[in-house]
DNA sequence: GTACTTAGTTACCTGGAGGTGACCATGACA
DNA sequence: TGTCATGGTCACCTCCAGGTAACTAAGTAC
């Protein structure tokens, strides 16, 4: 884990990266990557609609973390040579693949949510005492 | 989202936090309360045997984690009265219970991590070109 | 000729995640 | 007397995710 950047590369030119579950995480435990991808579920949008729709993310964001969807797979890029420009993005087989044990995530975190909460308002007013 | 200060306050006390994906992955997509959790599957531990165990966190960071991760209700702390200090950490039934989705999502992960990588590599080659 | 559109890119800035090393109190042991 | 172990905390530093604003190229409408 603490490697020098040589290792790192070797590392990552073999394995790409050690742990899958860590390197998964990685990329869609950011901010928005989730947000992206529960976008498209209903199907293809593009850039500005995807930009309208999240609302609060910001073009280069939204760029950036297309770009890296698409170079892991989760998404595809439609370019169309038009004047304005055209592109179309949607969700590709392992996207949508990727969402069914994420939806279970998902499930989880709506039933369990409240007892978090409840969880962390006892340990505040504790340490308010 | 973009909110100011006392905006945020005001949200977080009437409903804690707007979004329950979010909320939690974000306590949960940070570098180390996956790991934590999964250390903590086989059974109680205490600080420095988890600190051994993953090896490459700092104290402090562990110390962070564990707080946050006994804040929202993940684990449980015991402290024995004794000297040296002997602190015990165990998974709640709630911890116990988010683990069942965690673990689609990291079959997920090793099942599909391959296909990923090539993804990347890919793209990496079209780019080189 | 001017403004609008699309899909980005670029430079610059900030906040927070995470690391490092020193420090604390207490008792056991040599 | 000093050293070790435990479970942390504190001050300080670095790096990067993410935001903002300005800019681009080409066509269309006024």
């Amino acid at each position: 884990m603490t490697s020098t950047n040589s290792v790192e590369t070797q590392a990552q030119t073999q394995f790409d990266h050690p742990c899958p579950v860590r390197d998964v995480l990685d990329r869609i435990g950011d901010q928005w990557s989730l947000l992206i991808l529960t976008a498209l579920t209903p199907g293809t949008l593009r850039f500005n609609e995807l930009h309208r729709e999240i609302g609060d993310i910001s073009r280069q964001m939204l760029s950036r973390t297309l770009k890296r969807l698409e170079q892991d797979g989760f998404i595809e890029r439609k370019l169309y040579a038009e004047v304005p420009p055209k592109v179309e993005y949607t969700l590709s087989p392992l996207g949508h693949s990727f969402l069914v044990p994420m939806q279970a995530l998902i499930e989880w975190a709506d039933a369990n949510h409240v007892q978090i909460c409840q969880s962390r308002r006892q340990h505040r007013a504790q340490n308010e005492e």
